[in-house]
DNA sequence: ATAATAATGTGATGTTATAACAATTCAATG
DNA sequence: CATTGAATTGTTATAACATCACATTATTAT
């Protein structure tokens, strides 16, 4: 099911409880659904994850963690984001080294993300068109698609006000 | 202009040769034009580069370059690298960390990379059809696009007899 | 309770990329 | 040619991102 909020790129003073309320929401459901645990640590990583729309680094997530006298090592953060990528509800974007909180976690979606250069806010975009339009052009070069990478930087409706 | 070959994918078995040399001698046209030196050391990491349809990380290159008792250091590489790039030379794979050669030098193009997941080479595609859908598809969601990174994995047809 | 499995803890290490500053090479000018 | 400023390269250190290997603990099933 799509994201209750509608703006695709959520105004920076847009109620975030309720992004990051849902996200874990969601989580719990999906998880449960496949027998999954989502543990404190796993719950804690996505929360730090949803503390905003902007993607973070496992250093930064790491950080985050241990704000508060915590002593958890890198691994712990990359097997939670493991976890998380396994089960749909965080992307890596690649061009970024980073990771960010799934908008349409439970879909099974090719997702394409929209980077915003000016505010580092992220929005995740699932166009069939270019899903389609990608799965076209291999097929024309005899290429059999397994997965696609789509990472679009520009500028986001709130920092390009046309 | 487009490369000289055609096939796609070259075939494991092609002259490689022409596909390096071709690549040096449009680095070479293109620098002069912008009034720019390709060192030797920035031609030893294209010539690197080329040796293969297959991506190098920068560290592969810098193994490559120091073959024979260089004493060639990282820095090295990234600054002709990032030069390359800068003269649309070579192109960077985000979800590799590792960088090939354009197949397309002097066009201003946007490019997409189908990457083998069998054989591990990469062909770069210049889809027209992909680059204005994206493009569509960001405007509809009022992002103002200005780079895209588009990787696709999957089996090239050298690996994929259908 | 026991045993098997899953998850986490821990320390070391591997991999990719950049910062900072010194030395050298190059091209232009007088 | 000699001078000079800019571009390039050398050098060392370090930052940033990610995984390996193995020990320990927690959870689940029998
Ligand atoms: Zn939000
Ligand atoms: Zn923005
Ligand atoms: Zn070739
Ligand atoms: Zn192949």
């Amino acid at each position: 099911m799509p994201h209750k909020h509608d703006p695709f790129f959520p105004p920076p003073g847009h109620d975030h409880r309720s992004c990051a309320s849902e996200a874990i929401a969601a989580a719990e459901t999906i998880c449960q659904d496949r027998g999954s645990r989502l543990t404190a640590l796993r719950q804690r990583v996505l929360e730090a994850i949803w503390e905003g729309h902007r993607p973070l680094g496992a250093y930064d997530i790491l950080a985050r963690l241990n704000r508060n006298g915590g002593r958890n090592a890198p691994m712990a953060v990359y097997r939670a984001l493991d976890f998380l990528m396994d089960h749909g509800l965080v992307h890596r974007l690649a061009s970024r080294n980073a990771f960010i909180g799934c908008r349409h976690p439970g879909d099974d979606h090719s997702a394409q993300f929209l980077i915003c250069d000016s505010c580092g806010s992220v929005a995740e975009l699932a166009s069939d068109d270019v899903h389609k339009t990608i799965g076209r052009a291999a097929a024309k070069k005899g290429f059999a698609v397994t997965s696609e990478t789509v990472e679009i930087t520009g500028h986001c409706p709130n920092c390009n006000p046309s």
